[in-house]
DNA sequence: GTACAAGTTAAAGTCGACTTTAAGTCAAGT
DNA sequence: ACTTGACTTAAAGTCGACTTTAACTTGTAC
């Protein structure tokens, strides 16, 4: 099984080789083999990028991926880890959606009930009342 | 009518002092008279923070923000200027709910649906199928 | 006259996820 | 010998919205 260079693994997995190294200074990918200083990886790392990205897509830091590799008791199966994280990262997401429909609501009402003339006393409803409301 | 200090300003609006300084140099704020090297505000900073704050609070950035004040004839009313930066920032938050409800699909698919015992088994199927997919 | 509170400035720090830059190493090809 | 290309590192830069810090001035109270 041939080793992989650096930017091989990037390529392979549609990031940049910065990224790669910046992962394995957080400790989010262990350290490779070396030839003459040079990082050689084996094909695992692959499908291990693979997660991190999908574990971005859905919205966890790379803290939160951090743990999700090393955080466990080894033998923790990668679908346990899944099943706990995600628990509270779609709380998360649920609190965002809800924070982003209420966002659009408050620019709805603004944009079709609010009237005003100036800056002023736009500001000064909005004191009062929340002007559009 | 009694001119304001920054302080007061602030206490009033409830932000803090750095902030509106900061509001300043990005010239979304005028910069007002002093006394002795101090700032002095008239009365209609308030309502003009409290519009600031209010387009922030439905998602605008402040460089949106210095626009709603300073990027239109003078002669055009604040409600038009909120039902023509409203209508491009409600399709960004449109978008933002969309990305956010597939993020909470992947998830709860990967939630139910994965059953690997390690990364690399999830990875490798992440890369063809997408794992619990 | 001196301490104190509140103001002033420019510059640097914060957070997260990287990227960019500068300077250097290394093996292979001509 | 020399160039080329790919790699290496540490450190600094990026984005947005501020905050924090350090050093300084000013007016007021005792």
């Amino acid at each position: 099984m041939a080793l992989l260079t650096i930017s091989e693994v990037a390529q392979q997995v549609g990031i940049r080789t910065s990224a790669i190294r910046y992962y394995e200074r957080l400790g989010i990918l262990l350290p490779p083999s070396r030839v003459s200083g040079q990082r050689r990886y084996g094909s695992t790392v692959v499908p291990q990028l693979a997660v991190l990205k999908r574990a971005q897509e859905v919205g966890f830091t790379l803290d939160e991926i951090r743990r999700l590799f090393f955080g466990f008791p080894q033998s923790t199966p990668i679908s346990a880890r899944w099943q706990e994280l995600a628990a509270t990262k779609l709380a998360e997401l649920d609190a965002k959606l809800e924070q982003i429909k209420s966002m659009k609501a408050l620019l709805q009402r603004l944009k079709t009930n609010c009237h005003c003339d100036t800056v002023e006393r736009c500001g000064a409803k909005m004191v009062q009342a929340g002007c559009a409301e």
